[in-house]
DNA sequence: TAGATTGTTAATCGATTAACAATC
DNA sequence: TAGATTGTTAATCGATTAACAATC
């Protein structure tokens, strides 16, 4: 499936937004009544294009880059799409990838909830905090908060391959050498540092929440 | 300044990783000893570029939109160019655009803190939550929870210009006629529900913490 | 003046869109 | 077979990079 295998940063970025049209279609459809079991659920490009407010052309070459699974004259089998984009997600159920969460105060909180309801290929397996009234608390079920002096032990022991950091900046900056000679291959990083700058090898989400939130206000203003 | 003005969403987008390595750059300056008063702290577009591995031309480009701050054969003043593009992401004080939360628990409330602590050019005027529970608390100060019921009559006195959405897709759905109807012109959306699409004509920013986790997990599994 | 670095134009690169032949 | 829609190649568009003349 992943042969063609020629996806550009664009086309993956795109992959989570045809998962959720994609579900949501389904769930549409299987919530309808009148369905005989052997009915398929078809859509074309051009429909599923409407939808997302994109054009045909950039559905199916963004399909094509992981292997044609559509049918000419009739469309994609949307259960089918669904299933294969949400394998390459979330790869299959034993891949789920381990993920810590360093920093465990609000934002870490309500980040690991979110974590543990609203996405799927991870399975957070350690909470690290500095602050001594954070530790030994249940972040959620099977997750107790850690202070961080035992961080090195539990990477060497469990091989996390994800770290979630909700910390400053300035203790992001101190812990990224560290984390990466740990074993950490990517970061999803609210902390306001440009961890992908000090290691161009390692790939790294920087989701930057200000950033965002800047941008939209020049645009605001501006536009 | 912005008369240039042809910055294109790419550049936009880059605005406020200068913003956050010029800042350092200058707190950095500014902490050493010896300047004299006079001193210039200056930059050169490929020092910067180094500094935020980008090129430099793509510095001096990005810089041009706006308005040549440069000087030949020495290169920009951190502390102009700071300012620069300070009022262009944040406007001048009496700009702070004001804005509302839609949702106040556990992410609505780490997010609220965010805006307040980290950010500028916002001004958190006002929190709304179905929750009985949770309406009448003080989510910061001088920001009380109000029942959504009073949204209505809140935006018309007050007339916010920012919604945060920290509520389910579901719900977001719901509200978003609602929100544009009563002036709402730009939104941070937490929700997983593409505002963008339903509205072309206004301007949001859809965050989708779970997008950018889930193209990690395929750059992970995949590269 | 000589050296350095900008501002800006031109070249390259990549992503998006359009077109159309293949085929269900 | 005819109609529809894919898969894929070609054309367009825009963003990034390179080059260089202007100038501090």
């Amino acid at each position: 499936m992943s042969i063609h295998g020629k996806a550009s940063l664009p086309v993956i970025k795109r992959l989570p937004k045809y998962y959720r049209y994609l579900s949501n279609l389904s769930k549409d459809w299987h919530n309808e009544n009148g369905h005989n079991k052997k009915d398929e659920q078809n859509i074309s490009s051009s429909e599923l294009a409407r939808l997302m407010g994109t054009t045909a052309s950039q559905v199916r070459q963004d399909f094509n880059c992981f292997g044609g699974f559509g049918q000419q004259g009739v469309g994609y089998k949307v259960d089918v799409l669904l299933a294969e984009i949400g394998t390459l997600l979330f790869g299959t159920e034993g891949e789920r990838l381990p993920t810590i969460l360093i920093g465990a105060g609000r934002l870490g909180n309500a980040v690991s909830s979110f974590i543990a309801r609203d996405t799927n290929g991870y399975r957070l397996i350690g909470a690290f905090d500095v602050n001594p009234a954070l530790v030994g608390k249940e972040l959620m079920q099977g997750v107790t908060i850690c202070p961080l002096g035992e961080l090195e032990a539990f990477c060497q022991q469990h091989k996390p391959a994800v770290a979630v950091l909700c910390i400053p900046r300035q203790a992001a900056q101190e812990l990224s050498d560290e984390l990466v000679r740990l074993g950490i291959r990517g970061f999803w990083n609210f902390s306001h540092y440009d961890l992908s700058v000090v290691y161009p090898g390692v790939t790294v989400e920087n989701v930057h929440l200000g950033d965002s939130l800047m941008s939209l206000g020049y645009r605001l203003r501006n536009e």
